[in-house]
DNA sequence: AACCGGTACAACCGCTTGTTA
DNA sequence: CTAACAAGCGGTTGTACCGGT
């Protein structure tokens, strides 16, 4: 059996949010020293925190190569698209849309894409046409039409949403921005 | 005004992976 | 090779906030 990677049982160890007194001190010693060891960080730093906390407040909400704010129109498709591709991989995902994290991005996935796709009668899961919609479209388009392959969502969602464009190839990875 | 349900997001937890001795 | 450790990752939870009743 591993041992845990910090001492929860310590009484003195701080959770839940953090105060502005911590965020500062965490600012100012990784201003100060740079990233990296994140056990030995938080005692350096004057933090009553486990390192694991401190490296994820850093990463996500601190460190200043982030980009807050609402997630634009491309950034919405892109995710889309990259998460049809690599499924919940958020770490890779977010690797590919700068200023963003990987907390950040499966957040926004799970509260809005999620429902998006839902919405327009994708299944969030796999991509494909949610069972239902899927029968309607089949009964409602010509029978030589060019669509999905196995119902697999490859393109913009919201071309597919108006039952358009949809295409049997998935995008080349290496094509995206 | 009070309650309730839904939403958004920060933070935690447990597991996996990579590295080193 | 393998055990121990640190760091990273993804799932889940907790809670503040907001709109509707």
């Amino acid at each position: 059996m591993r041992k845990p990677c910090c001492d929860h049982n310590k009484e003195e160890m701080q959770r839940g949010a953090w105060s502005k007194q911590e965020d500062q001190k965490l600012i100012d010693y990784i201003t100060k020293h740079g990233e990296g060891c994140w056990r030995n960080l938080p005692k350096a730093a004057g933090l009553l925190r486990c390192g694991k906390s401190c490296r994820l407040r850093w990463i996500n909400y601190l460190s200043p190569n982030l980009k807050r704010g609402n997630f634009s129109e491309d950034e919405d498709d892109l995710i889309i698209k990259l998460h049809a591709l690599l499924g919940n991989r958020w770490s890779l995902i977010a690797g590919r849309l700068p200023g963003r994290t990987d907390n950040e991005v499966k957040n926004y996935w799970n509260s809005h894409l999620r429902r998006k796709l839902i919405k327009m009668g994708i299944d969030p899961n796999n991509h494909r046409i949610s069972h239902y919609l899927h029968i309607k479209r089949l009964e409602f388009l010509p029978k030589n039409s060019t669509r999905e392959n196995d119902g697999v969502i490859s393109d913009t969602a919201s071309s597919c949403a108006d039952g358009q464009q949809i295409t049997s190839s998935l995008p080349d990875l290496n094509s995206l921005p």
